[in-house]
DNA sequence: AGTCAAAAGTCAAACAAGGTCAAACCTGAA
DNA sequence: TTCAGGTTTGACCTTGTTTGACTTTTGACT
């Protein structure tokens, strides 16, 4: 097994049946004596949204990185997390039938909406080259805020 | 949890919900065992006009330094957007103070402060070229749609 | 008025995190 | 055997905190 693997297991044994870790960066390292960066790699290959964390982290004396569990299931939310996942773009429109989808289901309320449509509209975005890219980004950004707990 | 947030907190829970606190730099550097200038820093750094607080201070023989919260006056939201008009970037750091101080106001929910911090946060926006443009874009248009709800 | 000690202010350096990126390094399948 | 993709490392970056040396202001007391 690589050191990646046993890293991440050992984060997830020391989870356990928590939903939150709080951790050093450098003192990890160190217990596994390899490079700092290195948790940043294990961290963003195995401690995606896809996989069900949310990673958060402060710089600067007093510093550390938390991973929050997001309850996994079949809420709205996470299910056009994943719809997400497997595109590149996201169109103006395209992305109103989803937060649409989300009020509809009341995971969203309709001032909410109107917050997310006007942060991912063409007139706040627009100069932006690429914005179909930034839009995806910026959508995925609030489900991932909305589905904290 | 590092110094400055703890000098913070002590701070916040003897002003209570009062509107103003006097204290003295130098017993309370004493108190928490750190350099005197570390007050400054604090007062600097958490307790800025942009999270509604003013400082005074006056040296000398029985000096000391008052922090005062500042009344919430007219509308906040269209008082940020014409404090808007007069920037050309929103760094991320401003950004934040400013939708705290919506919250503070009532003027917006926590959860909706969730939302709008994912949309300007610098993960959403990264890739971008001059996101601090970008993000005052954003912001501002989104200000627009909670004003017209 | 002049002195002086007791405040508070300023600023830059040191320290303490975490982030980024690309090069080097493996490893297993074609 | 090669080579694409995952892994490991290290040099350099950005952000946030802490400290201390030095400065400025001010009230009180000659």
């Amino acid at each position: 097994m690589n050191i990646s693997s046993e890293i991440e297991q050992f984060i997830l044994s020391v989870l356990g049946s928590g939903d939150e870790i709080t951790l050093s960066r450098n003192e990890l390292a160190q217990y596994f004596s390899v490079a700092p960066s290195q948790i940043n790699y294990v961290l963003a290959t195995r401690f995606t949204v896809a996989r069900g964390f949310i990673v958060r982290s402060k710089r600067g004396g007093g510093g550390g990185i938390t991973l929050v569990r997001i309850a996994g299931g079949e809420d709205p939310i996470s299910s056009q997390l994943k719809e997400l996942g497997e595109m590149h773009t996201l169109p103006e429109n395209r992305a109103r039938d989803m937060v649409d989808r989300l009020v509809e289901a009341s995971a969203v309320t309709p001032r909410e909406r109107a917050v997310i449509l006007a942060s991912v509209s063409s007139k706040a975005l627009s100069g932006c080259k690429e914005s179909g890219e930034l839009r995806l980004n910026i959508y995925r950004e609030i489900l991932i805020a909305l589905m904290r707990k």
